[in-house]
RNA sequence: GGCGGCGUAGCCAAGUGGUAAGGCAGAGGUCUGCAAAACCUCCAUUCAUCGGUUCAAAUCCGAUCGCCGCCUCCA
């Protein structure tokens, strides 16, 4: 690829786009917060890993490699409570989630990520953490629980711009059920309560706080410093500031290089969230046969730091959209594969230039929005050269060449195929030509009434029949 | 109260100083046995409002209105 490199990403820490730099100029350090799987996972929390889904493609188109990573938040105080409401060990509350999504993973075409620790799975590294925290002097215990002492990391604040002397003590503070010496100290270490979950440590029985885990795996999987950390927005404060006092008060150097963070999914005006009640799951849109790369396409559609509102409307009109990508795909794909058909026009430059516009929106900040924008008019532009039948394979295959590139970001060209079903379809499709050369109208729209009954639509075109599933 | 964001057509949305991309919906037309797909034409003299700066503003500055987020578990 000849494009140069030069990503410029929005960092949350400068407010201010910077031109992307990794640490290895080959490959790229990702962490991103996962769930936390205490429930079905909404498409609020999708629009967060589409994003991140899309960040870590566009480094690949880019030219580097990944090293992500994703955790799993298997421990907390919600899945405790689900799990002693409903009899069951926090295992079985989370794997259940777990399991629905990474199945909501494969719906929306995320691709896996290099790795997916579970936060239990990493204890010891959370346990090294806080010992090398207390020995340094930043932490003090109290009731059993270590806590971490804000006032002693100077550079507190920097991420979120907070100011620390507004938050006031004793409001609103204490919602967490453990008290603290200061109403900005936060938990590293829950110590043992009666029946909960715990682990042993030099410093007694207990269980990882929130924020721990990701500074433990994030230096387990990338090290004490790595080139980018994701989230939503509403993990910059306290979450991720958390995170940077305590990894680099005990590591002494900066965590993170970029910090990615992604804007809510929005029900009418308000954030769609659990506790406002307002969300919709991925698996219902799943199990309600809402087409998984409308909802991609949706997500996509605007960028990722800004607000969005979901509608059904907003779904009906990306079905539409992606049917359009997709169709256009495939003509140009059928193009492609026809020796005979030879160019009448050039389209070169043309096609450089939509591409050179792809790559420079990609690049900026991950403008997927205006991205789309070219890439319509690309499908207009050389539709209408087609139905003239000025592009033929040599021109088509250039475009189809870029169509997979850019759906190795997109992801919504290529719809599954069902290729059980193809052979029946084939034989129907064969039946109705038979009827139409017949002049039989009678009997080949009989069957065409068939086949859109099994969900499939037929198209005649000049290059033949086409049909394809809705 | 502190900090941050948003307001562009019927809906979604790009555009951060040079005269309003794109998608969906809608209207008319071409093609077609009919459809479907595709294409063509039309669809914001105007960017929440009011001032200001400028040769030039959706874009910069100021004020006003409306909406949202974070500051507490949150994606």
């Amino acid at each position: 690829m000849t494009f140069q490199k030069s990503i410029r990403f929005y960092d949350t820490k400068t407010g201010s786009q910077r031109r992307f730099e990794p640490i290895n100029p080959e490959v790229v350090s990702i962490y991103s917060c996962g769930p936390t799987v205490y429930n079905f996972a909404h498409i609020g929390n999708f629009r967060n890993f589409v994003f991140v889904d899309v960040l870590r493609r566009t480094l690949k188109l880019f030219g580097y490699d990944v090293r992500h990573v994703r955790n799993v938040t298997d421990v907390d105080d919600k899945i405790i409570r689900i799990a002693q409401e409903n009899n069951e060990s926090i295992k079985d509350v989370s794997s259940r989630y777990e399991e629905a999504f990474f199945e909501d993973c494969k719906y929306l075409r995320l691709e896996d990520v290099e790795y997916n620790p579970r936060a239990t799975d990493h204890i010891d590294g959370m346990i090294d953490l806080v010992k090398r925290l207390i020995e340094k002097g930043y932490t003090y215990e109290k009731d059993g629980s270590i806590y971490f002492k804000v006032d002693k990391f100077t550079d507190y604040g920097k991420l979120s711009g907070i100011d620390l002397s507004a938050v006031r003590t004793g409001a609103r503070v204490d919602s967490d059920e453990y008290s603290k010496e200061d109403a900005r100290d936060f938990v590293l270490w829950k110590g043992r309560r009666n029946d909960e979950p715990y682990w042993d440590s030099d410093f007694g029985q207990g269980r990882p706080g929130w924020h721990l885990e990701c500074s433990a795996m994030s230096r387990h999987y990338l090290g004490d410093t790595f080139d980018i950390h994701t989230g939503a927005e509403d993990l910059v404060f306290p979450h991720h500031e958390n995170e940077i006092a305590q990894s680099e008060a005990a590591n002494g150097r900066e965590y993170v290089r970029y910090w990615l963070h992604c804007a809510f999914l929005n029900m009418k005006d308000q954030k769609m969230s659990k506790s406002l009640g307002n969300i919709i799951t991925a698996k219902k849109l799943r199990d309600d046969g809402v087409n998984g790369l409308a909802v991609r396409y949706f997500l996509l559609s605007v960028h990722y730091r800004k607000p969005l509102a979901f509608s059904y409307e907003s779904i009906d009109s990306a079905v539409t959209a992606v049917t359009r990508l997709q169709t256009f795909f495939t003509r140009i794909k059928d193009l492609a594969d026809n020796r005979e058909a030879d160019d009448r026009t050039d389209f070169e430059d043309k096609l450089n230039k939509y591409k050179n516009e792809w790559f420079e929106a990609l690049a900026d900040d991950l403008n997927t929005a205006k991205a789309l924008g070219s890439l319509f008019e690309l499908v207009r532009e050389a539709n209408s050269l087609m139905d003239r039948q000025m592009i033929g394979w040599r021109q088509a295959t250039a475009i189809l060449d870029f169509l997979s590139m850019a759906d190795s970001v997109l992801d919504v060209m290529q719809s599954d195929s069902d290729s059980g079903l193809n052979q029946e379809i084939e034989d129907l499709v064969n039946c109705r030509n038979e009827a139409r050369k017949a002049r039989n109208f009678e009997e080949a729209d009989r069957i065409r009434d068939q086949l859109k009954k099994m969900g499939i639509i037929i198209e005649d075109t000049r290059e033949g029949v086409r049909w394809r599933k809705i």
